[in-house]
DNA sequence: CGCAAACGAGACTATAACGTCTCATTCAGG
DNA sequence: CCTGAATGAGACGTTATAGTCTCGTTTGCG
């Protein structure tokens, strides 16, 4: 079972690699229960597999994105959905944190810098139904999502959130904040 | 010059393990511009390196934490300064994103956990001012400033945002969120 | 049953980085 | 000018891991 075998090496991969960003290909093979030889069969080489690991990770993403789009009614439900939909796929990209090498292939950055750029776009779009705050960039909105989707797939990973938990959490606190409303230094856009 | 050397060092590391977290020592040598044996003749190994490095990192934020305590008035404007000093330091920390190895270092693991256990009596104290919003858990409030303060580091670090601008983004993000008041789909708690 | 593809185990080589060591050079202070 | 400490350059051994190869075994399929 040739796709089993490739799929269970990724998915140990995907695991382990989260856990320990170092992680030899020995002890991603021992993880996955195959023998190293056997990585060597389905994966060029140590960046082969990382490549499809990232591969994977955006495919899952652009996938979401999809969904959402034909789902959702406005652009908010879209950054919703997609935000929730990498928060639950969390455990295919924590191992991204650390994979510098990823940063010498081209295709894999052109993804990247393409999902950026969507997701750019979706908020830009946000904004004009009114669901940014004006005076926010849109690069900080984009990189503050990042890291809330960051820091929720963190918690679930270490379990101190659930995954339906951290899901809500996210948009809870892009949408509103931490604090209770009006604790800003700048409380005059009440009236808007 | 003994002191200057040993810093120079420090200082390359930081730089160069925030760029490329798997450089080598002979990386970090050169942009140091030191001899690499130089590097062993200040640091025991590796290692000791990358724990001098995170020793400074932790010694920073107390330093910071300290600062806060003595100026803020109200726990609320405490974690406000912590926050921002955390991010102006954002260089000393982002090397720390794939510090694996610091894990085995139990005085570091300690500080860290130390620091963040303080982190969340911070945030309780800021809740008990009414500042965090009732049904958030703590652990989530604490995992999210830290995402944020990620987010506004990065974003610093690759020339999207200015060290300014970044500190009153995240601040304004945690009080705020970043949408207009009452987009959030629970839109029950304007009372309380 | 018999065959072919996939696999496990492990030997083997190559390479990159760590860590040690030596020696010549620089440079500051007396 | 002299001396000693700090440094730069680089050779050297060691280790860990990537990647290749072979061989015996398993497994699915006709």
């Amino acid at each position: 079972m040739a796709l089993a075998t490739r799929e269970r090496i990724l998915e140990a991969a995907g695991g382990t690699l989260s856990r320990n960003p170092n992680a030899s290909l020995d002890q991603i093979a021992v993880d996955a229960r195959v023998g190293r030889a056997t990585v060597f069969r389905h994966f060029e080489s140590r960046a082969g597999l990382l490549k499809a690991l990232a591969s994977r990770a955006i495919a899952e993403t652009d996938r979401a994105t999809r969904l959402a789009a034909a789902d959702a009614r406005t652009a908010t439900d879209a950054l919703r959905l997609i935000t929730q939909a990498v928060v639950g796929a969390g455990e295919s990209f924590r191992f991204l944190d650390s994979a510098a090498e990823l940063y010498d292939e081209p295709e894999i950055v052109e993804a990247y810098q393409r999902q950026m750029s969507e997701l750019a776009d979706l908020v830009e779009a946000t904004r004009r139904e009114g669901f940014i705050r004006p005076g926010l960039p849109t690069a900080w909105v984009v990189a503050s999502i990042d890291g809330l989707i960051w820091a929720a797939c963190r918690a679930v990973g270490d379990g101190e959130l659930g995954v339906v938990q951290a899901k809500d959490l996210v948009w809870e606190t892009i949408a509103d904040g931490l604090s209770t409303e009006g604790a800003g230094e700048d409380r005059h856009a009440d009236q808007a």
